[in-house]
DNA sequence: TAGTGGTCTAGACCACGCT
DNA sequence: GCGTGGTCTAGACCACTAC
């Protein structure tokens, strides 16, 4: 259902894209429903249905569960390499963070953690997993793995807020190197589900490994950003 | 035609993850036609179509317009940071790479060079647009920009190297700091063209401003990478 | 020329959201 | 309870590929 298309596609899809463009459709409204559009552009719900895709792909427009399809608000712009910072680089760019714990657990390492973090698969990791959003739109889910006996008692603070600045305000931590991976992918399961999308959804994963200051490796963490809400952007210096 | 799906998508999607996973397609491979699909698994060709489609955002699959799908190959790891090494990292990652110009032009500077590089809208810049390939198979289509005045001659050169080690050989210009912004798209025209894929696949676009050591600026990219293709790694030292 | 993917139609039923 | 999106069917024609 996709190709530069002779046929009425491509033209129905630019007219969508010039209504967006041109502000009739406004960042964060709902388009009109998939059956109005279809009587408007004289075509059928499939083919319909193919044209928002291709919007979403794009990141011009998103969609949340039965509920219809939106146009996207801009990017939020994101510097993996600066930490911790998600709540007040959202202020910064004028946006609205907030942060919702989904539950902290203590359990073995999964897999993809064991391939990260060279460490016994019998090593007790706590894991904390969240959901991010911005302006009330949740962009990201992550899951947080470190050792548990490292930062003993960290459950019982509020974990809504940074991790890097608990780590450091209370146990006196300071990250060293770090290493992350740029994927893009799909979201299925819990990861949809907090970001209430359909499961087959692209997104972009990024995974990062934090190495303490005495370069032992603390911890990682998983984070599923929904690909439409998402500008990465890094600095790099002189060398 | 997404979501976690009562109906067989989800039982058809994770039959052919499973052949893909154990090795029944193997990487490289066609899976059989659509067709072919639709009567085994006893469903129709949007649906199936709709599957293939969700697995190519996954980016299990892929595919070859109008020559079917395929089993994607491992992802290409590739550090945005380092500069001018696609070549030489591929052949470390045993992989086979290739580059072929498209073509080469003097221009004025399009808006989203302008929006970049802070020059005169009167700049004469000089593009070269370029599609590299791993293995045979197109992952990568570039447009570079720069002022042409700063490179004389560049033109006469073999431009399917590396443009960074011919700046610095010929011309003994190196590099400082530089910006790189990496946003999830969907691709079309010349960039799909390039990539053999159909207009509105998703595509990961790398874009990057680069600085010479005089902190003069230079140059930008706009790489637009098949989104199945690439696996983004770095490394960041200690502060 | 046979078979493929690419595009498109005109229906249908279900589960959920909203009011 | 109505309208919505989510899922699915059973066809069709076209353009291109591979032979």
């Amino acid at each position: 259902m996709r190709g530069e298309g002779r046929g009425r596609v491509k033209a129905i899809k630019q007219a969508i894209q010039e209504r967006i463009g041109g502000g009739t459709y406004r960042p964060g409204e709902r388009l009109p429903s998939e059956r109005q559009l279809c009587l408007e552009f004289e075509t059928s719900r499939v083919t319909l249905h193919e044209i928002l895709i291709q919007l979403e792909a794009e990141g011009l427009i998103y969609r949340e569960e039965r509920r219809g399809w939106f146009v996207s608000p801009a990017r939020f712009v994101y510097n993996p390499q600066a930490r911790g910072h998600f709540a007040l680089s959202a202020l910064q760019q004028g946006r609205l963070p907030s942060t919702r714990v989904i539950d902290r657990q203590l359990v073995r390492p999964p897999a993809r953690v064991l391939d990260l973090l060279d460490i016994p698969a019998s090593t007790k990791m706590a894991c904390i997993r969240r959901v991010r959003s911005i302006d009330g739109r949740a962009v990201l889910y992550v899951e947080h793995y470190f050792q548990a006996e490292v930062f003993p008692g960290l459950f019982e603070h509020d974990l809504s807020v940074s991790l890097t600045e608990l780590y450091r305000d209370i146990y006196g931590f300071d990250y060293g190197r770090m290493k992350y991976q740029i994927t893009p992918t799909a979201v299925s399961g819990d990861a949809a589900a907090a970001l209430h999308v359909a499961g087959g959804s692209p997104a972009l994963l990024v995974t990062r490994v934090n190495h303490g200051l005495n370069n032992g490796i603390r911890d990682c963490d998983f984070e599923y950003w929904r690909h439409d809400a998402i500008l990465i952007e890094v600095d790099v210096p002189d060398a």
